[in-house]
RNA sequence: GCCCUGGUGGUGGAAUUGGUAGACACGCAGGACUUAAAAUCCUGUGGCCUUUGGGCCGUGCGGGUUCAAGUCCCGCCCGGGGUACCA
């Protein structure tokens, strides 16, 4: 009889939700301690073996954290909106709800299989109406509020309007703003509201009937499901997220991220400095404005680009230039967002024929149109610098434009010279500068004459906030006139409506508008889209502080308490989506006075992936047109390759449940098959197969390969892959629980190596976690299962290997180094187990901490131990460091640094007579040979180096 | 292209400030127990040489700094991630 793992486990996880272990309350007797997870999207495959891996060291920091006195939160829940259970309503008409209550219930049953310490009493799901009510609540806020440049921060929309009828705003005075219209001012705040309602070109996404934001595309192709989005004109909600731009940058230095994220933050937000200049337009009273980040390159400029969208160019194009202009503008449009990127290398543009002058020296500038200036950055026009911008440079050379170098330092003939030093020349007042110096010069000298001042400007885009889609948030927003006005908060939440197919309507609207009665009581249409993934995932953290919480979003008093969050582990596939947009909702509502912190996220650890190992089964296809099958050949046999394998896909990723030891056997191949019918096109091919492929030329095999192939099974080829449904190589934590127990999961996965890389899921090295658990099992119990701890007194010895433990395992929790973690326990195991000590004293202080990462065997023993309470709340112990001190140490030896020997010496010796004792060694006198060593470098406790 | 990472036995990985490279596991080989198997336990396991004392070589490659380099510096090569006309 060994460790009833399955019985043992049950048995604490039903404890521990009937008495309520990890609920947490307000306490202030004790400090508080924020553990979160990145929530997951529940999707209907479940979690595989990867999901778990953050979650589990998480939930050793947070198990350790509450042994160590702190009042810990450590919560979980779901990011219910998503669009796989949008696109299953689609194709079966099951309501997008249903989908997902049933795949939460299924993710809660699997997560709660593992052992997880989650106060499930604060569960959230963002599409519950009790949590949406606060999603939408804060969207009204971000309505209601500007962003106060002068204050640098979000203020009520009301100070912007008092100030602009009382002394006027920026451009416009009171009196105009006073003789304007409702609706025209109403149009007006759109222009500083924080969420705000705009036409703007949008990713348009065909296939997936919605507008998607940048970060949920990727080189022209969506994200998910991987479609083609195009450029398109729409109104549609953004979130003002721009003028964040700076303190979202700022705010990275005061966190404790990754600098591998941090900087993956800082170029999306791209912030680039440089000046804005106005170049006066020849012939015109049009100034054309320009952003460059080299106005030291200013007399190098020898044309001008604006990008085909800019609205100078119908006013300045001279007559004879205009058809050819306004040609390429329309074709330009036309071409999609993804021809632009995929065609890089073609270099297009047209001279509209009119020019400006240099403003420092009158030079005459022609002015061009190039779609590869984008409309959207900076001003949409620049001053070309061929001489040091290389694409500048490609262009001039391509369209015979002088190239002049200002800056020495490389050698333009070959190439543009970018680097930002040198010294000017060819540059009137600033020859001789430094690049820094000229840039200073330039830009204190354009400001003197008000045709320009220095400049900063930001890659960031505001957010797209609109969906066309069902399954998501509904905007807490009616239309009067055609104005769109904010519903009364007493209103929410305004709830997803019942719709009866969840597909845009006839006329191109989204599917909200199919809804019966999609209106205000007083008859305002409500507006129709939704909002999209990140808005219920940008604030979620704060909700669980107080999740039940009708009145408010949380208390005061619970955001005071748990302040923001200590610990933050997820995936760094976030970094420029939820990432940001949680920064950003973070820091509007410490604006608003919400919450005493800017950052949300203190510390934000991303987990590495674990990766499949997928089987893959080399192969030809070959028969009739209606019955063609796959024929699988070993991944050596490389006869078939030369007549027909190039024609055919070669590899095929076989189920791994059905791979035993690399190899697919006939009867596996049976069963595969009626599992999924997907792979009733394959065979195994024997040598008869190859030998009758058309065409028939040969009717035997060499030797070599024939040997290869066997009767009844063949074999397959291993490779690391992303872990997913559809490569057929996902591991489910449900079986190695089964076989091996929770806490073998827990420990193998931390085991498997640092937290933050990733790496391969192999199921073989789960044998050794195995071995340690029922190893640990033994310490306390006897071959026959009985309990045999005894009140002994310890050893000297035991009481180290005890103290060194604790020290080890703390500091290592303490590092995130929880791989290293799990070998200390198992030294120790192996140490105790040598010393035969089964001894109370020693036993009690393991159980506790072993118990963050084997939690339900811990408390099984504890329980053995005598106590009556759970192990939770016991105390970590303290490591003695008057037991751990020794009092020699074993030095090794090395002459010109070669080990050669070891010796063991008191600590309290000083560094003469440690010399003077290594040089005395009997095994000394053989390096030596004689000759006095030239010389002896000891480091007390580290090592001893003597050269000769 | 640019930015960020990483490269250590057959495999996953350890070495936290420059100080014993390969901890701990897996796998493999041999052995004990057993009618047999499973389970468990013991021994060995970086490579090459060896007179069995040990020696030489070894952390992607080539240099360097240092008494001492996986760790620091310079130049390459390869893998992973981010980004891509952002002026």
């Amino acid at each position: 009889m060994e460790y009833n793992f399955s019985e043992v486990e049950k048995k604490w996880q039903k404890y521990w939700l009937d008495h309520g272990t990890f609920r947490v309350e307000i306490d202030y007797s004790k400090p508080k301690f924020y553990v979160l997870d990145m929530f997951p999207y529940p999707s209907g495959a479940g979690l595989h073996v990867g999901h778990p891996l953050g979650y589990i060291a998480s939930d050793i920091y947070a198990r350790f954290k509450r042994l160590k006195g702190f009042n810990v939160l450590h919560p979980m829940g779901y990011d219910a909106y998503g669009l796989p259970a949008e696109q299953f309503a689609i194709q079966t008409g099951t309501h997008p709800s249903i989908t997902t209550e049933k795949n939460v219930i299924r993710y809660r049953e699997q997560m709660s299989k593992i052992g997880f310490s989650y106060d499930w009493s604060r569960e959230i799901k963002t599409c519950d109406p009790d949590y949406y009510k606060w999603t939408q609540w804060t969207f009204i806020q971000l309505f209601n509020h500007w962003y106060d440049p002068d204050k640098q921060k979000a203020e009520s929309i009301e100070t912007l309007i008092s100030r602009l009828s009382t002394e006027g705003y920026d451009e416009v005075t009171s009196a105009q703003w006073n003789s304007k219209t409702k609706k025209e001012q109403q149009e007006f705040l759109m222009n500083y509201r924080l969420a705000y309602l705009s036409d703007a070109m949008v990713n348009w996404c065909l296939e997936l009937g919605t507008v998607l934001a940048n970060d949920e595309v990727n080189n022209g192709i969506s994200v998910r499901g991987g479609h083609p989005v195009e450029q398109k004109l729409m109104k549609q909600w953004f979130l003002r997220i721009t003028p964040y731009a700076q303190r979202l940058l700022d705010g990275l230095d005061t966190i404790d991220w990754f600098e591998s994220l941090k900087e993956i933050q800082r170029n999306w937000i791209g912030r680039s400095e440089g000046a804005d200049i106005f170049f006066p337009i020849q012939d015109t009273d049009y100034k054309l404005e320009i952003f460059t980040t080299r106005p030291d390159t200013i007399f190098g400029s020898t044309y001008m680009v604006l990008a085909p969208e800019h609205e100078l160019i119908e006013k300045i194009t001279s007559a004879d230039q205009k058809e050819e202009v306004m040609d390429y503008i329309e074709k330009a449009r036309n071409r999609s967002e993804r021809e632009r990127m995929t065609d890089v290398k073609h270099i297009t543009g047209i001279f509209t024929g009119a020019y400006c002058l240099n403003p420092l020296n009158d030079q005459p500038i022609p002015i061009w149109v190039a779609d590869y200036v984008l409309a959207g950055y900076g001003t949409g026009a620049i001053m070309a610098v061929p001489a040091h911008d290389q694409r500048d440079y490609e262009f001039a050379t391509h369209f015979g434009l002088p190239i002049i170098e200002v800056v020495s330092g490389g050698d333009i003939s070959e190439s543009s010279y970018d680097a930002k030093e040198g010294t000017l020349i060819n540059s009137n007042f600033i020859n001789g500068m430094s690049v820094k110096e000229a840039v200073q010069a330039v830009t204190e000298r354009l400001e003197e004459m008000g045709i320009g001042k220095g400049a900063i400007n930001y890659r960031l885009r505001d957010a797209i906030f609109s969906r066309q889609r069902y399954w998501g948030e509904p905007f807490p927003i009616y239309y009067k006139d055609g104005i769109p006005y904010p519903l009364n908060e007493s209103k929410l939440p305004l709830r997803l409506p019942d719709v009866d197919k969840y597909l845009p309507t006839e006329t191109g609207e989204p599917p909200l508008a199919r809804a019966k009665k999609w209106k205000t009581k007083e008859g305002y249409p409500l507006e129709t889209s939704t909002m999209p993934g990140f808005a219920g995932s940008s604030g979620y953290y704060l909700r669980y502080m107080d999740p039940k919480n009708d009145n408010e979003y949380f208390s005061r008093e619970a955001a005071e308490y748990w302040q923001n969050i200590d610990l933050y582990i997820g995936g760094s596939e976030h970094a420029t989506g939820h990432l940001i947009y949680s920064r950003f909702w973070n820091k509007f509502l410490y604006d608003i006075g919400l919450i005493q912190n800017e950052e949300p996220f203190k510390k934000l650890i991303n987990q590495g992936m674990i990766q499949g190992i997928s089987q893959k089964a080399k192969g030809f296809k070959s028969g009739s047109l209606g019955d063609m099958k796959f024929y699988i050949i070993p991944p050596d046999f490389t006869y078939i390759e030369d007549n027909i394998s190039e024609k055919y896909p070669r590899w095929r990723n076989i189920p791994i449940e059905f791979v035993k030891d690399g190899k697919l056997t006939a009867m596996n191949l049976e069963l595969m098959k009626q599992k999924y019918p997907l792979f009733d096109d394959l065979q195994i091919a024997t040598v008869k197969d190859i030998i009758d492929l058309p065409p028939k030329r040969k009717s035997r095999l060499p030797q070599t390969q024939e040997s290869l192939i066997h009767d009844g099974w063949v074999e397959l080829k291993p490779e690391v892959e992303k872990m997913s449904k559809s490569k057929f190589n996902e591991v489910n934590p449900d079986q190695i629980i089964e076989e091996y127990g929770a806490d073998t999961l827990r420990m193998y996965e931390m085991f498997l190596g640092p937290l933050e890389q990733s790496k391969p899921w192999d199921t073989h090295g789960i044998e050794g976690v195995f071995r340690f658990i029922k190893k640990v099992w033994r310490l306390y119990h006897d071959d026959s299962n009985q309990f045999r701890v005894t009140d002994e007194a310890p050893t000297m010895k035991e009481l180290r290997v005890l103290h060194r433990t604790i020290k080890k395992v703390q500091e290592d929790i303490e590092w995130f180094s929880f791989n290293t973690g799990v070998s200390t326990f198992m030294i120790c195991v192996n140490e105790l187990t040598e010393l035969k000590c089964h001894k109370r004293a020693i036993l009690t202080d393991l159980a506790i901490i072993l118990s963050p990462y084997a939690p339900h065997l811990a408390e099984e023993l504890w329980e053995q131990l005598d106590h009556k309470e759970s192990i939770s709340k016991a105390c970590f112990p303290d490591f003695n460091e008057e037991i751990l001190k020794e009092n020699t140490f074993e030095y090794p030896v090395s002459f010109n640094g070669k080990l050669r020997f070891k010796i063991t010496l008191p600590l309290d010796l000083n560094v003469a007579d440690i010399e003077k004792a290594v040089l005395e060694a009997p095994e000394s006198a053989r390096w030596l040979q004689e000759k006095p060593p030239k010389r002896v470098i000891v480091v007390p406790k580290k090592i001893v180096n003597v050269v000769i």
